[in-house]
DNA sequence: GTTTACCCTTAATCTAGTTTAAGAAATCAG
DNA sequence: CTGATTTCTTAAACTAGATTAAGGGTAAAC
């Protein structure tokens, strides 16, 4: 009845029975493997993903092969590579499923004819995307606090779920240090606190 | 007779006479001093500020005192702590000009009210977040490019006229460096290339 | 339900970037 | 124009974090 996308969308605006219609009508549901990628570097992003159940990684590649997460989304959350869905170029990232997962989709044409039929979706996303803004500026903030420990401590503190939920490899990669230096860290920490 | 802004915010989607009035009528004028703050960290972000002359920095301070630039903004961009400008929390983050400047202050309240007689700047301010938002995650991107000496070689392909009119000391805490590092890179560099 | 692939930890060695210091060069305000 | 402040460079000693390697543990998939 209650359909998770316009429960969502309608915590941030209201929404009539008939904008919800023709909003569950453009959103495709997909089921996602674990491992699987949802966007890969080289296409264009054709959609937002709204996470309905499982957890997901935006991630790039380096130079030397090395993968770099960005971003985390699990239940409630949306993904995409912004840039490239608005600018309809390329994209340098890549999404992948850490766990088997569940989403909405909503193509770039669709949204963008959502826009003009239920015009209020305009505000509501541009608070989705300032949502993002301050997400990302955050994470450069965090970066900022000095020593790896205190960026370690920091994402515990955002994330307090998901630090059970990631493998190890995968906050390292958020953290930009590698597993091994992260264990170090924990164990450093155990013999502290 | 042509304003900065409507020319500015007229290149996204065109302005009638009546909607460029609104519109100048409640951007304020301001010179601003080498050095001065216009955004203290504590305080909320009133503004959206539009450059049209001189230079900005946003920059946070961390733990133990140190500030690290997160942006830049010259001619014709626009500067704002766009977290706590839409939250309307106290902001993390300081906002001082590099040089003498002249910039055009939208408040807050201001652009709210004109978001709602001028519906198109809902649009238009949509895409310049969206144009932030990716400037910010090609930060974070930059960031990983591995070695320093890469990062400064990606920042001058990105600011060439930065480059020349900035002190190494802001561009050293663009890049996440120590002056003297860079100082070292640039030698580097010379003995090769 | 077991085999295979992935994941975590520890430790030794190594390196990119920091710190400290100090003199030379450039820039700014009066 | 000139003194004062900021900025740039060099170099030596130091440290946070990477790399490599290797053993044991855990969870996924057939």
């Amino acid at each position: 009845m209650t359909h998770p996308l316009t429960l969502h969308l309608g915590s941030f605006i209201p929404l009539s029975a008939e904008e919800k219609t023709l909003l569950v009508d453009r959103a495709k549901v997909r089921q996602v493997k674990r491992r699987e990628k949802i966007l890969l570097a080289g296409e264009v992003c054709q959609h937002y993903s709204f996470v309905v159940e499982g957890c997901f990684r935006l991630f790039g590649v380096d130079d030397r092969g090395f993968e770099h997460n960005i971003q985390f989304a699990a239940e409630n959350d949306w993904i995409a590579d912004i840039g490239s869905f608005h600018t309809q170029k390329p994209s340098q990232l890549n999404i992948e499923a850490l766990e088997k997962s569940s989403i909405f989709q909503i193509k770039q044409q669709d949204l963008y004819y959502l826009y003009t039929h239920v015009p209020k979706l305009n505000l509501i996303f541009k608070v989705l995307i300032e949502l993002k803004y301050i997400e990302i500026q955050n994470r450069v903030l965090q970066n900022f606090s000095s020593t790896a420990e205190d960026r370690y401590l920091a994402f515990l503190d955002q994330y307090p779920n998901l630090s059970n939920r990631l493998p190890n490899t995968q906050i390292a990669s958020y953290l930009g240090i590698t597993p091994e230096f992260l264990s170090k860290i924990r164990k450093n920490i155990q013999l502290r606190g």
